[in-house]
DNA sequence: AGGCTTATGCTCCTGAGTAGCACTTTGAGT
DNA sequence: ACTCAAAGTGCTACTCAGGAGCATAAGCCT
């Protein structure tokens, strides 16, 4: 899943073999969001979807486990980046929740190219909610990487197996993310990065408030 | 999906066309538990399933949207009887969240039959733990219901619609329940429904120290 | 009892996803 | 430079989930 530098000299330089893999996946994401987003999910069969990245299926399946996951792929390389981040992550005294705030504004942050990410994730996330089967396998690749991200804080902060606490502080953070998304998505106009980071920073500040308030 | 009283004289009672066709959703619960247990979730054929309750695969879909659903059945009732409950809360100046999470340990004391539901859900668990589309199914559901309720506590208590309070309470108390679920289905021994809910509020308990804990 | 509604069964069909085999490309050893 | 092993790719054939149309039977209302 992440790219992983491997036998080249120059480290940071990909092979060129490794290269015409990352362009297949890329352009199958890119033709995928595309086609998606004109006819529909289910109205653009795998086959369709090959031809017209000029691959075959075999091949689609050597790079995406499912026709939902090519759909999720923007996402996923944010929580996948996330989830690499909690390995170094310096905890000092700072409450474990604020560390892992600050942590997905970065992972997020790293996110920015020129827009062609935030733009990825603007049609990403419409498919997803009117196609729940994208929907579901986001919500899964998610809890997943949140269990991964929950051993990492165990192991890390040397805590006991059975405490809730990280896994739920975590959970926290991954639901501003998504009422963050929610919001952005409902905005109109182009999306833009700032845009959302702006949101999610607005999400955890009424986090505190979310656990007091009650009736106006 | 819930349970409707209809044409029938005596409030409560069903009709003998309801009540088989309750009877042939149940059947096909228990079956599809017992057997996706026995041999896999992969390793059952939905016309396998259909043969061993007697039932056209027609019949199936007419009762289920998919074959994740009918594992996910128990859990389904408990987030179907939360989303009705909601609607006739009071709420009075008590902050949401411990409304919230005082209905949920009511919707799941009405679970209580004489242990058929809990030995159900624990099936249900263990076959999510190790079958991704069941555990994708479920969030998603999970996550469908959810998006119910915040718009019916924006509805009940006059709120803004681009408030994320409501929803960030709401998912604090869905992720609080997954965390009892994980940490109940661990433990070993005969599931007790007694025990579900002593985990729940268990983590209930923990909830303020996730905000706030820092490394040891 | 008889007509109406609704569940059910049967059968055919599409498309996602898997597996086996042959072919090409790439990187490494000599 | 040449060769060989390893990995990526394409083709084809297969299984199974899920949907649609039409006919039948069971339960409901008058």
């Amino acid at each position: 899943m992440a790219a992983d530098i491997s036998s080249t000299s120059v480290p940071g330089t990909l092979s060129l073999r490794e290269r015409k893999k990352l362009r297949t996946r890329a352009a199958l994401v890119d033709t995928a969001l595309a086609l998606f987003t004109e006819r529909g999910f289910d109205g653009v069969t795998l086959d369709e979807l090959c031809e017209a990245v000029e691959v075959s299926k075999r091949t689609f399946f050597r790079n995406f486990a499912s026709k939902e996951q090519v759909a999720s792929a923007p996402l996923e390389a944010l929580w996948n980046g996330l989830r690499d981040d909690v390995e170094h992550l310096a905890f000092g005294h700072v409450p474990v929740l604020e560390v892992l705030q600050e942590a997905l504004l970065v992972a997020l942050a790293r996110m920015d190219d020129g827009g062609a990410w935030v733009t990825h994730v603007r049609r990403s996330r419409e498919l997803a909610e009117r196609t729940p089967s994208i929907a579901a396998y986001g919500l899964q690749y998610c809890d997943d990487t949140s269990a991964a991200i929950e051993e990492a804080l165990q192991r890390r902060l040397g805590l006991d197996p059975a405490d809730p606490r990280p896994r739920l502080a975590l959970d926290l953070v991954v639901a501003s993310f998504h009422a963050a998304l929610r919001a952005w998505t409902a905005k109109p106009g182009a999306p833009t990065h700032a845009g959302l980071a702006a949101e999610l920073r607005s999400v955890f500040a009424a986090l505190p408030g979310a656990l007091t308030f009650s009736m106006a």
